[in-house]
DNA sequence: GTGAAAGCGCTAACAG
DNA sequence: CTGTTAGCGCTTTCAC
């Protein structure tokens, strides 16, 4: 069943038949009912390939993300799906596991003209590799954007966010303050150490190497890497973390050794999950603002899509320190 | 760049091109080489589009998740992700929000051709819906299948789940046992539920409707019924809940009260979600294999797929009860 | 081993 | 307001 059937049997062109699935106005209102009528005794949908062919536009963008364990992305993505919507687009979200063929895999999707654009939340690409496909695609990446690249993205002020926190630390008389970052090397993990690094700097503390891990982001990495450096000669008084799952599993080791976390010793995470307010203690985290990343990351990625040339933007979203029982007791 | 202008470059006809790039033997090796070198060279990719037209299939399936805020959905979707990869298919993640109007807006997807088939894990559609769907097109559903429809499916035996794991507490002496149930009215809440109100029979407990609470899976929602519940005259010694953050949430006003779970009071959650290990107290759960209901789904899928007409199967997968702290102190 | 040509289903320019 | 027709980019017979 194709336009063509759907012609005949109303005796009308194909054509016309196509102004009416495109609600093109001029079309007698008895010729659209007749061909609506039609369509729907027949149960006809048009095939998208068809219209994608001749119109070089499919009304899908891509989201890629690496991977749904980490509920940070669920949030982004409705404000994607809630900004996309609005303009009729369909949002369709991929998962690259960190592994460059997956990427590589999906990629293809808008290099073939399977999607009108991407979003990128994660990208294993060289920043020149990434500069050339936004060049030459609507391509923009969110959170964690290729250093180096030119491409337009949405961000945290990371740097701010993680000097801030330790700053005030420090202002209440902390010492031995530790921070466990990931160990992808990316923009935020950059951004972050060097907030770390700056605020001991500003406030006369000498950055001790064995108070910063790189690691994953799961919660045994955080329980980990808390076991060693508990058993440093002077441990940490403050964990600070990369992600919450990173905090949680530190505060398992702390709970777990009897230490009395949001007094004795402070843990604060990253993102504001939603257990983060239902775990035991209520931890401790620094937010993004989730729906707003993705409704400015689909903004920019429009902006791409209606002119390619259009110039690349770097957006910085306000972060938001939030405080609860694993720092204040 | 298409693939006539590839064909000049080369001098070739867009049917050798055409060969080149689907590895058809017949090329000799020099055109061969000539080719994949100005292909190179130019950057070409095949428009997509073109192709679907002419060969009907997309090599795509479409995934449809409720919220990607369940982890739930993460392991299962790396299932399906690696099985089809294995047989060369793309794997695009919709989120539909339980919403009927977005899962509509997503299916269009598949009936209009831009997808081989399609996995739904929560549908908002009949039954009378999904079983002329799934007749006329490659659809299955994981873990939520539309009761009453005609449609290939995998999920766990539910029922003898909560059956099995409120006997054992009925066996243990408790007497007062709460289900928290989800108020979607599904298959997985209905199976359940039937389930508990047996081991109660079985067990010769009288079903006391004021111990079951049908809610929303959230933490809050746990939290909610159990301070309702805790005010009974009779408060219940164990609580079962349809998913973890329900358990979490009702852990969470427990451990405020004073209560000592896992001793006095019993909680047992649903999914093994990675937090459930580590909580504090750490969760008891009933797991789900999450991986092979993806992998499971997706066989399924490809057999409808390679002939539509291809019996409809109900595959049911086993699931574990896993005792931690929250009933074992 | 290679090319010519038809056609997948659709839209849009043009004509009337 | 409606129809005719070309053509989007690709694959695939059918020839040679």
């Amino acid at each position: 069943m194709n336009i063509i059937d759907i012609s005949k049997l109303c005796g009308v062109s194909t054509a016309t038949v196509s102004r009416v699935i495109n609600k093109d106005p001029r079309v007698s209102k008895e010729t659209r009912q007749k061909v609506l009528k039609v369509i729907d005794e027949n149960d006809y949908i048009p095939n998208k390939s068809g219209r994608y062919l001749r119109t070089s536009r499919s009304n899908k963008i891509l989201v890629m993300i690496p991977t749904f364990l980490n509920q940070f992305y669920s949030v982004i993505v409705e404000g994607i799906e809630y900004q996309a919507d609005k303009k009729g687009y369909q949002v369709v979200v991929v998962m690259t596991m960190l592994q460059k063929r997956l990427e590589e895999k999906y990629i293809d999707m808008l290099k073939s003209k399977q999607v009108d654009g991407c979003i990128n939340f994660f990208s294993t690409f060289s920043s020149d590799e990434i500069s050339s496909l936004a060049n030459r695609y609507p391509y923009v990446q969110g959170c964690e954007p290729t250093i180096g690249a030119k491409v337009s993205s949405v961000v945290i002020d990371n740097r701010d966010a993680v000097f801030k926190a330790a700053s005030s630390f420090i202002q209440k008389g902390h010492k031995r303050i530790a921070y466990i970052s990931g160990n992808y090397y990316k923009f935020s993990e950059q951004s972050r150490e060097a907030g770390y690094k700056q605020a001991l700097e500003n406030e006369g503390i000498i950055f001790d190497p064995a108070l910063l891990a790189k690691t994953e982001y799961r919660f045994k990495d955080g329980y980990n890497i808390c076991e060693a450096m508990m058993q440093l000669p002077q441990a940490p008084t403050v964990f600070m973390t990369a992600s919450d799952p990173l905090a949680i599993g530190v505060t398992n080791f702390l709970i777990e050794k009897g230490y009395k976390v949001g007094k004795e010793i402070m843990v604060i995470g990253f993102d504001n999950s939603d257990i983060s307010k239902f775990f035991i203690p209520k931890l401790s985290t620094i937010s993004q603002p989730r729906f707003e990343l993705g409704t400015t990351a689909f903004d920019l990625l429009n902006e791409k899509i209606e002119n390619i040339n259009s110039p690349v933007k770097k957006t910085i979203l306000p972060f938001k320190i939030i405080h609860r029982e694993s720092t204040i007791g």
